[in-house]
DNA sequence: TTTTGCGTTCGAATAATTTCCGAAATCCAT
DNA sequence: ATGGATTTCGGAAATTATTCGAACGCAAAA
């Protein structure tokens, strides 16, 4: 049985994207509710989905990875199998963090974390360039992070 | 006084990635330390900025928000005020989840969850359009996400 | 009125976090 | 290598939080 998200989970989502950290008891003071119905109504916000996964953010510089690049990509037969198999492989790169579909010129745009400018190359050619049905590859590169979050507003 | 970081603190970090809301004590059996050295060791990472936070991912869908788009913003003039006041402007904005800072023909990513075309429209001529050295603006919809994550490769 | 859905309080058993301290390991200059 | 300073560790203990269930109130819908 789905519920609709009344304003109570609301402040409860809102509490949790500033801080996926904070304790039952505080989270239920700032939501003005009893520890208990906190603690229901945030699993029932779990297991129904609308609350994905918790995620920890590390500093990229700290790891080394010193390039955040935007990649484009555009693709001619639209393949079945190959539409396939270019998704299944970024999916398993683990530089690559996002992936999606989109209208326009390109039909894909990747955002990639990369170490230095040898490590762009080695990633556009052995893992990119090969697949097939791919035509046209754009990069982008970023210098300036103005802003970086996942928390939707509400 | 900044530490590298060992092998034992990417174990700690890859483990947080995966999952944020890990215990202390099931961090530690899986990195084969103490709870109290490696609950010291995570405070380390937290106070030297490595790890910067915790975050709540929340289902874009349910909150109503169908649109993902990516914003691509040129500007003339490099103006140190318009771009002081860009900045800020995009960072206040709720629904600007991130701003990049790039090479290329353009000089902004924006990327921009919002509920239907109308709210698209809306946020380019009320947000953008009117602010002044911004020239031109070209507009991506995502209608699919392949990958998203915020894990770095460790 | 009866049912249903939430929320509340309270208690209690578990379980996790956090601190403290002595011991081991590591590092570094001599 | 030796000695001394520093860091990191593990174990125990103190503190704090989670996670249940049970009994009950209240308001809206059937």
């Amino acid at each position: 049985m789905v519920k609709l998200i009344d304003s109570t989970d609301r402040q409860l989502l809102k509490a949790l994207q500033e801080n996926a950290q904070i304790a039952n008891v505080d989270l239920a003071k700032r939501i003005n509710l009893s520890p208990s119905a906190t603690h229901t109504r945030r699993k029932r916000l779990e297991s129904e989905g609308i609350i994905l996964s918790y995620e920890t953010t590390i500093d990229r510089q700290a790891l080394g990875y010193d390039l955040l690049c935007f990649i484009y990509i555009a693709m001619n037969a639209h393949q079945r199998d190959d539409i396939t198999q270019f998704q299944h492989n970024v999916t398993c790169l683990p530089e690559v963090l996002e992936c999606h579909h989109v209208t326009g010129e390109y039909d894909y745009i990747l955002k990639v974390v990369l170490k230095n400018t040898n490590d762009l190359k080695h990633f556009i050619v052995e893992h990119l360039s090969s697949l097939p049905s791919v035509t046209r590859i754009q990069t982008t590169v970023s210098y300036g992070e103005v802003k970086q979050t996942t928390a939707l507003p509400l």
